[in-house]
DNA sequence: ATGGGTGATGGCAGTTACTGCTATCGCCTA
DNA sequence: TAGGCGATAGCAGTAACTGCCATCACCCAT
């Protein structure tokens, strides 16, 4: 069969959105998987470690880069918004194939264990960009409170991106979203937002 | 055996922890804490529904009050105030018995699965407060903002409450934290924080 | 080219988290 | 006291893993 041709993971993560879209992710076992790629069940947990991991197929290393980001990131910047900066990094990732995006962010959405991985993945997110923070000798609090709420606008802003496909590019309305959290965290009384 | 007392959930959750003490969570299995208490593997199953709930007994209703504080809460107030109330009502519940809540934080961060399934409860938490905030007419992107920050300073704030016990109250902590949040989200430059 | 080293894969067996189904059990009410 | 009713036991089955080892393709030195 397929053995031993490149991008095995990848060829797998192929058949399963294949069946994620004709019968849904819970439906889908792991042997129907692995034999529609031409493979065998074991190779799909040895390569995903599990099965809530397959979807996820091509997120691996979203987090590579925050470390590099922040550390070459200009002085005379606060915590937060060298957070902002790493994310609107991943925002140029995510803008490559918004098709893509979409159709994983539904497969994710349908499934209870999908949703609980992807809150999972974005607090490994948060974290990496804490850590990155605490390397400009940060302060551990507000280096996890400014990565988190960052992340936090990252997944709103995905949400509203996603909810009309082409209007504007993840960037701008991941800034926007910042611009609204800042305004909303620090008002006091009903007055403006 | 103890067919029929009750509290069945409470017996379970109960063995269930004394396994946790002595094997740790993943060892422990849903037919072992079933006989420790007395009762069918299936029994655990139809009563939590999943493995991963167990150590979750007792923090089934935290959400349960939130629309009525929210309602009930006076006028002038910001979404975000609205929500930081309403995680108040929480801190109370958790300061009642901090031994307790030290023990679960601990056997759910020695495990990856009951991570995963933390972060989900946290994400329930923020989304009864949202719904609880669009009542009030409040934009919903605001609503999401304002619930989501509030209970990552809520999970931040846990976290430092019961790394040295009996300081303060968890009241106190959030607060806090609220404040460091206000600061670091609104921070500009590398100024103060 | 040939034989061995190496890492990826196939294949099997076993454990465990669940899920339906049904019989049974204890309580409560007529 | 009979019967209804909800909770439980018990069994069978599925699917997600996991450990173990044989096997296979590829690479490299001889």
């Amino acid at each position: 069969m397929g053995r031993w041709q490149p991008d095995a993971k990848g060829r797998l993560a192929a058949a399963a959105y294949e069946l994620y879209a004709r019968k849904g992710y819970e439906a889908a076992t792991g042997a129907e998987i692995a034999a529609r790629a031409g493979m065998h069940e074991r190779s799909v947990f040895r390569l995903f470690g599990d099965k809530k991991e397959i979807p996820f197929h091509g997120m691996e290393d979203v987090a590579a880069g925050f470390a590099e980001t922040i550390r070459s990131a200009p002085e005379g910047l606060s915590a937060f918004e060298l957070a902002q900066r790493a994310v609107e990094g991943q925002c140029a990732l995510i803008n490559i194939n918004p098709a893509h995006a979409k159709l994983r962010h539904d497969v994710i959405m349908a499934s209870p264990d999908l949703r609980e991985r992807d809150l999972a993945k974005h607090a490994e997110l948060a974290e990496a960009i804490a850590d990155a923070l605490l390397i400009r000798r940060i302060d551990g609090i507000v280096a996890r409170l400014a990565a988190e709420s960052c992340v936090l606008a990252l997944r709103i802003a995905v949400e509203e991106w996603l909810r009309d496909s082409t209007v504007s590019d993840l960037n701008r309305v991941f800034n926007g979203v910042v611009d609204r959290l800042r305004a909303t965290v620090s008002s006091v009384g009903d007055s403006t937002p």
